[in-house]
DNA sequence: ACACTCCCGGACAACGTTACTCATGCGTAA
DNA sequence: TTACGCATGAGTAACGTTGTCCGGGAGTGT
């Protein structure tokens, strides 16, 4: 039985130079694919990579050149969204031969400044910051160690890149879904925003702003009502709480999340309602949740997956060229109609 | 405005060690709290680590020292009784003043390889696995190069630490659960298992085992039903068409995780029966999804939290000391009885 | 006053990798 | 033939941090 404190002394790039009998110049500069070396050099040493089972160190590596690793934030592990747009952004920057590492889900400033440093710590080569809270000033901060993309926030710099949703044309498919149906007291659960920049940057506060600019679209001004809560459970469950006990309450809520529509159906079970026979609900971000038969939620698709693929090849395309110059991407989103959706009563 | 190619260069030891007026020694001893450092030392160095804003290089650490930071590997991101796990173990973690880096969402051995040797480039002091799926001899071999600690796994090496669930106990808690409300044909759905060795070490091995001895001891052994599916959405719906289509089918079935369960739910709800009404569903694990109210479903928790940070504790301590012997945890979970279960019909 | 022990602080050589610089040999144009 | 360019490989100094070793000064007992 082997000792615990047997710790096996790692393979590093001068066994492999020994092995290969060649410098371990020659060897890096196969595993970086740079220039200067030849064919059959190239055979040598992918040989005797392979014979001796080496490994690049990461930690080594990052001290002068690249570690070909990228660090990805997410702001809640528990929400299936950020899932996806994991998923994708792994699934293309594995293919280009890079490692991927995660910090673990971080609500709030603090923590997403220690995350976001962790990686910078790391020397990571680049880093995908999914929904961030942080101010712009700590977001440029991050930017100018380390090449960065944001992924859902509307905010342009030209410090990094970003990837975003719609959320303007999101929120308007929501209200037009429900005035389609004929629903007029259409109501909207927020999440409550009062930091001046990120009232432009953040998607709740853009999503809210479509809710109204949709409403008046439709000619609905005068139904335009707004519970003011938070992008959480219980932020739905209060939110439709309020809207419950109004002298008017709404036939239908446009809740600025999925989980916040889980909040407001509980909400709405409580009180001895259902949806969509009293009221409609739908949510935002078609996370697996929504598609659960039992609950089969109304939502947005914001296609994750494909928005983490994208945020892959930014952050690659600057990882090759620094200097290039921002770009921002804004991709449509799309209704899935599910059956808490339906006409008003009556 | 800011060149997004202008890189602040990085403040380092040496700098701290210019501004304090000290050898970089001295600041490195401050850092790790190591001995030879007079109290006036200490003052005069965290006042200029702290006006520089100086942050230790991890990955420069890593090179000859500790990196101070753990990684923690999750088999499935969606699973929030994982992120309940991840949380117990960040807060141990954090306040040690660890830093806490994630692998990617591995299913499969293959990927959970890549996931496990990414930790050991990066130089991490320890990894914590979660219900790794992966062969013994790699988990020996990863233990062999790092210290590290198995979360939900039965198996006991000398090479690592592990916690686990008592899935047997919590097997039993179902099934008398289930027959103190008068219920005989009880089914259970499993995750299929082949490979001899986990059928001893997986968790969902050992609750089918714990499935079958509870009610053998509830002299119940001819009611003994069992689907082989998977621990997926899809595994319990497929599972619970099987059992349905039984000459006798169960008038109870316990799913081996709360994922599977939102499979039976469906599956049930698809043949035009209702839950608990015609059959009582249980599942496994207590994830959020089981306590949101429209579910309600009735499930064991495993008190994921408790178990993060066992394994948190376990692998600091593994790190101070790599050859205290190897130690194995198992905890007692607990029932949750809710909505999903009710006495037999008739 | 002398030897001896502590305590504190600094010098220095790693750790594994890469970027730069340089040496060699060969083919080719003047 | 000579000089030059080019392709290929090697030598070497970093990168930022830590652990070991060493020296000097203060304190202590005789």
């Amino acid at each position: 039985m082997r000792k615990p404190t047997a710790r096996t002394r790692r393979i590093t790039i001068v066994d492999v130079a020994q092995y290969a009998e060649v410098s371990t110049t020659a060897v890096s500069k196969v595993l970086r694919n740079a220039y200067g070396a030849s064919p059959e050099m190239q055979a040598k040493v992918r040989k005797a990579i392979a014979e001796l089972g080496y490994r690049p160190h990461a930690a080594a590596r990052g001290m002068r050149g690249q570690t070909y690793s990228v660090g990805v934030m997410l702001p809640n592990i528990r929400n299936p969204f950020f899932a996806d747009i994991l998923d994708g952004a792994t699934e293309v920057l594995e293919v280009a031969g890079y490692q991927v590492l995660m910090g673990p889900g971080c609500n709030g400033e603090a923590e997403e400044a220690r995350v976001t440093e962790t990686m910078i710590d790391h020397s990571m080569d680049g880093v995908i910051l999914i929904a961030p809270v942080s101010s712009r000033r700590h977001l440029e901060h991050v930017a100018s160690s380390v090449p960065a993309v944001l992924v859902g926030r509307h905010g342009r710099s030209s410090s990094y890149d970003s990837v975003a949703d719609d959320d303007l044309a999101g929120a308007a498919l929501v209200v037009n879904h429900l005035a389609d149906l004929g629903h007029r007291r259409i109501a909207h659960i927020e999440h409550l925003e009062t930091d001046p920049d990120r009232i432009v940057e953040m998607p709740n506060a853009v999503r809210a702003d479509g809710y109204r600019q949709a409403m008046r679209a439709r000619r609905l001004d005068e139904y335009i009502d707004i519970a003011s809560t938070s992008y959480t459970q219980e932020g739905g469950y209060l939110g439709a709480q309020q809207l419950l006990a109004r002298p008017h309450p709404p036939t239908a809520i446009f809740a600025g999340a999925d989980i916040v529509a889980m909040g407001v159906l509980q909400a709405i079970a409580e009180a001895g309602l259902s949806a969509p026979g009293d009221i409609a609900v739908t949510g935002y971000d078609n996370t697996m949740f929504a598609g659960f038969a039992p609950v089969s939620l109304t939502s947005v698709d914001q296609g994750g997956r494909q928005m983490g693929r994208n945020a892959a090849r930014l952050v690659l395309d600057r990882i090759a060229d620094p200097r290039r110059p921002a770009s921002h991407m804004k991709l449509a989103p799309t209704l899935v109609v599910r059956r808490t959706t339906a006409a008003p009563p009556g």
